[in-house]
This record gives C-alpha cells, sequence and structure tokens, in this order.
DNA sequence: AATGAATGAGCGTTCATTCAT
DNA sequence: AATGAATGAACGCTCATTCAT
C-alpha cells in the first residue's frame, strides 16, 4: 500500500541558513501585499511568487500548498495579536476594567492598521480554516483569558464565567474585524472602541465585579 | 492591478410574467441547495443551472453574474432576518429587556438553522459585499433599531444611542454568525444566546435603562 | 513535432573507486525501492536521491538522466535472468525438454517475486526502450538459446529453427511478464508453468526433436 | 432533459447529436495521432484538443479526464480485435487449426498495422488499465475462446482446456504486441505468425486434438 | 567532489461567460 | 425566449535538470 505524505499546514522545511530565511521573508512580505492589493479571489501562488521575485517552485519548496502560506500569515497576525492580548491583560498596574478598555482600543486600532489583509484573509478562511494548528492558536490566548477572568471575578462559577470571557473575547475579535473593512478615522475608532468597552466593563459587573 | 468591469449585481429583468417568476424562484432555491450542499468552493453557475433544471443561458437572463446570484440570496436572508427582527423589537406587549433576550434567542436559533448556507454565503461574500443594495438592505434594520433605543433610553444622548443600537445589532449578526459556523446543541444554543442577551441587558441598563 | 536531444543512456562515468561504487549500488537499490513501493508514476529523481541518502547532484554525477537510471535498473535484471536462462539451458545433466520445463518454471517464479519492480519498469519503458545497449542485452541471451536449439533440433533447417528458439523466449518473457503482474498463489503459478512447458514442449517435438 | 432517437419518424440523426458525433470522433482521431506522433509522454489533453482543432474545455465536455480518452482509444481497438477473434473462431467452414492459424495471421498484420498507437497505448495503460470496464472487455473475447475449446477438445478436462485457451490468446497477444513494436516487412510478418500457428497447434494437438 | 536550492515549462482540470441556433 | 456547446485563460502544483557554493 502506498503511503503519500500528507502535507501538513506548517512549514515545508526548516530555514536553516540566512537565504532561506529571507526567502521565506519575502514570500510572506508578497503574499501580504498580493492579499491587500488583489484580494483574496485573485491570491494565487504564481502571483506571490512573481511579486517576491522567485519562482513558484521556490515558493513550493518553503510552503507545500497555498493554504499553508494563507495559514502562515494568519498565523503571524494571531501570535501579534496574542502577545498584544496577553501584554495588557496580565499588566497588573491596572485594573481589570481598565485593562479591557485598553485591549479593546489596542485592539480596534491594530485591526484598523491592518484591515486590507486581514480581511483578504478572512475570505481566504476556507482554505485553511480547518487546520489542527489554528485551534491551537486560539487555545493560547484563551488560557490568558480565562485567567483575566478569574482574577476579575473570583466568585463567579466557574463554566459562567469561561463563557462570558469567551463571548467577550469572540465579540472584540468579530466586531472588530467588521468594524475595519472599512476605513477609519480616528475619531470613530476612538468612539467605537469605547462603546465596546462600555459594554464589556457593563457585563462584568453585572456578573459580579466590583473594583 | 487590473480593473475588471464590474456589471451591477442588481437583477438584469424583473420578471413580469409567472413564468419568469417561477423560473427566478427555482434558481434561487437551487443556488441555496448548491451553496448548503456542496460550499461556496463547488457554486459554479453551471451546478445552479442544472439543480434548477435550467439551462445556463437562462439563469444568465436573470441574473448578470455570478455574484448577482449571491447577492439575491444574501438578500433574501437579510429581508427574513430584517422581519425577524422588526416583529421582536417593536412588540410592545414585552419590556425592552425581554424584547431583547427574545430577539438574540430567535436570531441564534435562526442562525444555526441555516448555518450551512450562510457560512457559505460568508465565504462568498467577497463577491458582493461591495454592492452598494448591501447597505440599502441594512439600513431598513436599523430604522427599526434607532427606534427601539429611542423607546428604551429616551434620555440618552442621541449620538451615544445610536452608536449602542448599531454595536448590539453588528454584535449579534458577527457573533451569531461565527457561533453558527460549528454544529451546535440546543443546551448550547440557549447557554450563548442568554450570556449574549445578559450581556446587552447589563449595557442598556448602564446606559441608563430603568425598566 | 520537437527533437529534445536524448543524451546517452549508459553511464556517465566508470566508478574507480570503491566509494562511487557503493555510491551508484545505494542509488540502484533507492531506485528499485522507490519504484516498488510508489509505482512508477511517483518515481522520480529526487525521490530515489532522498531514499538513497544521497544528494540528487549526485546522483546526477553518475546517471545523465532519469532515462539511465531506469535503464540501468533493467539491464540488472537482465543480466539475471540471463543467468538464470544459461545455468539451466547449458545443463546437459538434463534433457531438453526437461530443460525448458525448469526454465519455464524459475522464469515464471521469479517474475512473480519481484512483480512490484518489473511492472513499474514496464511502465516507465518507454523512457529507455530505444537504448542500443537494449538490444545488446537480448543478443547475450539469444546465443545461449541458440546453441540449446541446435542441441535440440540438431537436424532442422537453422532458419526455422532459430525462429522457434526466439518466438519460445519471447513467448516466455512476455507471457510470464504479464502473468505476474496480478498477485499469484503458488499453485496458480505452477499450473501456468506447466501449461507453458506443455506448449514449448509439442512445439519442440513438432520440429522433430526426438528425445 | 434527454432526447431519444425516433427512428421510426425519421433516421436521421438530431443536429446536435451529429455535431458531437463528431466531435467525438475528431477528438479520438486527433488522440490517435498525437499518441502516434508523439508518444504517451507527450500525450496530453491541450495537445489533442489542439490537435482536433477544438477547445481543451471542449474534450472535457465528453471525456471526464484523460484516462477516459486513454480507455475510450483502448476500447476501440478492443472491440475490432473481438469482432476479429470472433468472426475467425466461429467460422466453422474451417478446421479448427486452420481457423488458429488463419486468426494468428490476422491478427499479427492488424498489429502491425497500427503499431504505433498500440504501442503508445500500452506506455499509457498504467493511467486506464484498472477501469472495470477493461476486464469485461476481455471477458467478451474469453468467452468465445472457450467456445471454440470446447469445439476443438471435447474430451479435455475442462479446468486444463480453459487454461489451455487463456494461455493462447494471452500469447499472441502479448507476443503479438512486442512483434510489432518493430518496423516489419511481410515477409517477416507471414513467417513469424506462421511459427506462432505452427506452436499453438503442436499445442493442441498435443491436448488430444485429432482433426 | 558533493550539495540542494532554484528554476519554470508544463501538466490536468475548472468554470464564468458568450452566442449561434 | 431558451438552450447548452464552446471557449480559453487561469488555477494549483510537479519535477527533471542545472549550477553557485
Amino acid at each position: 500500500m502506498i503511503q503519500r505524505p500528507s502535507p501538513s499546514i506548517s512549514t515545508r522545511k526548516q530555514p536553516k541558513q540566512a537565504r532561506a530565511t529571507e526567502l521565506v521573508a519575502a514570500i510572506l512580505a508578497a503574499a501580504a501585499q498580493v492579499l491587500a492589493a488583489e484580494g483574496a479571489q485573485r491570491f494565487t501562488t504564481t502571483r506571490v511568487a512573481e511579486r517576491a521575485g522567485v519562482s513558484v517552485g521556490s515558493l513550493y519548496q518553503y510552503f507545500p500548498n497555498k493554504a499553508a502560506l494563507l495559514f502562515r500569515l494568519q498565523s503571524d497576525e494571531w501570535r501579534q495579536t496574542t502577545e498584544l492580548l496577553c501584554g495588557i491583560l496580565e499588566n497588573t498596574g491596572l485594573s481589570p476594567l481598565e485593562r479591557i478598555r485598553t485591549l479593546v482600543h489596542a485592539f480596534i486600532r491594530s485591526e484598523c492598521e491592518e484591515a486590507a489583509v486581514r480581511g483578504a484573509l478572512n475570505d481566504a478562511a476556507p482554505l485553511y480554516r480547518d487546520a489542527p494548528e489554528a485551534q491551537e492558536a486560539r487555545a493560547t490566548a484563551n488560557r490568558t483569558v480565562e485567567a483575566f477572568m478569574r482574577e476579575t471575578l473570583p466568585d463567579a462559577p466557574g463554566s459562567g464565567r469561561a463563557l462570558a470571557g469567551e463571548l467577550i473575547i469572540k465579540t472584540l475579535s468579530t466586531v472588530g474585524a467588521d468594524f475595519s473593512e472599512k476605513e477609519r478615522t480616528s475619531g470613530e475608532i476612538e468612539a467605537y472602541s469605547d462603546a465596546l468597552a462600555d459594554m464589556f466593563c457593563a457585563y462584568l459587573k453585572s456578573l459580579g465585579y466590583s473594583g
């Protein structure tokens, strides 16, 4: 029986040399540009390779298929977002509600800054959405949120608290993504972020938070 | 970057005869089936025509291109959703908070019931998202929401009230869409709906509602 | 019709050092494994080099192209087969008909044992079939057969005798190759071999053999 | 909707069917030409469509994939061969041995006439070899051979007789295919056919045939 | 000598759209 | 009006071969 390799969505080879690392970086940069400039529909491996000044073959030496390339882009976005989120939620120098408000502002601003790529990535989601790595990425963020919720609502029952945490993060990410689809002024960004933060704070208070 | 002509998304001709109306209905029904059964990736005009028992040529007589077909599907969804939303929000037999809770439950349930079509429509969104008609459809819903907000928060300043209304509806729709992407049990649906409703109610109270 | 250059099929360099000989052996072993395990369709130089633990570049140092590699595999098969054939046909301890029967059994058995590689080689035949060395390999076998035929049918006219010898060998090899394409039980192998031997013996008798 | 021919009303074909039939014929003819002129390696759907003066899309309207095209070519060859074989083996006007000799001559001649296409088809066999239709085609030929063998060797035990029939046919086809790979003079063809027929006749006599 | 990254033509296949009938 | 055969550019991906290191 023939065993065919079922290419993982992850990187095909570990770039061991500076050359290879540069190549991967160039491809990713080109991919982001193509996605932003042409949209998911016209995001093709040929176009990415061309923009990166590289042959298609080279692209496929570092990414087993198109979905892997998109997933890597998404992964990098997630990593950045996760770092942002953790850095703020774990900052015990601020009260929980202050942290939430800071997070919402930072997140919405960052979404708007990379709106083009994020929007296109979203359109291309069906290609990589089911990758096992994708869920793992989400899990990391969830743990930080859970810790934050335990700190904020120590007396709330566990299951409801977890659900509330998930809901807040999901709301932040989906509403933020939708909001950033249009071009926004910084005034709009501030106003929208404050409204979102108001909603989250009111919710947390209603669940028993008493700062 | 290549600019392709983007023909109007609206219907090419007004079906003036019963025959034509039936044809359009058959095509739309087939389109929904194809979308649900095969996904956005395999949603092709040929496949839709075949399922509708109609020639591709006929399909193109009533829809100028594939995007128009998808947009019409989306439009119909929006109309149904709007009716649902208006029917509940305008029901003065219930208190505002009861109406919000009822709406959330009804909406989430309806999303989950048609998850397959909605998910696929979402994947195909880039093809019709920018149509001018899309924004118009949203406006209709917004007016009902505004009226509801005026009734619920008569003393709040207008601009903040409008923003709060938009935020609630946007949250409901984006979070609902995301939630319905996975298969859900009715227990999960109830719990999630209640959490969302809790958040909205807490928000409205914090904005000055006092039922 | 495009004429591409057809580089010689023979080995690019005579390996004069033990190191090189080992390399060639490793490549050939890997090639046989790849052919058997993955089939002609997936027989690629990269795959062979990888399996051999060698770089593609090294592979191309000893084999000018893919066809040469396949031809060498085929050559080795032919050499083994020729040794088998000569060893049996020249064994004067057995009567000619006994030798024929022994040969048929040995040959069919050996074909079935290496069916996977042989089948794949056959699929890849267009790549090396026309090499001049291929015919030479066949000639060696033919000489032994001619000697056997002279011994068996001393009184038959030369040209017919030669044709009969060729026919028997060709029948044995093509029918054997076809037979071994399917998985066979040892019972099937014995029965088929006996039938083939019966046919050859009847033919030899009809040509004047009288043991 | 399925269009059925109505022969009682008109023997003329529907123009659309005639058009399609011509197209299929043109594609098949082009395919045979490409196969003969360029070999299996260069047999591509694009090349076939080009040679047929048709777009690739049209080719794929009539053949679901490349293998189907090759299989159809092979099928047609098989049908012709089967008709040849049946026509001769069932001709009771000749003695069994005469029929065998006639069949061998006719078969070898026909193989040599279409050697180029047949050889290339053989090289491409891995693409369609496992099709269920292929085995069915072989079965039809086998039945005629079995009937012939029963007539020729009425007293032989069934299992051995069936094996002998298969062996003769297999030998004829594989040896014939191999023989026709080279260009042949009609003298060579006659001599080889006679030798093959001699062998088969000797075999049948040894199994008990006494005409 | 040995490497393996890089190349890019070429493959099989799809599908939105048109237009002769 | 209705048809559906025809188009062909475009896609994702492979792999024999080269050549700078």
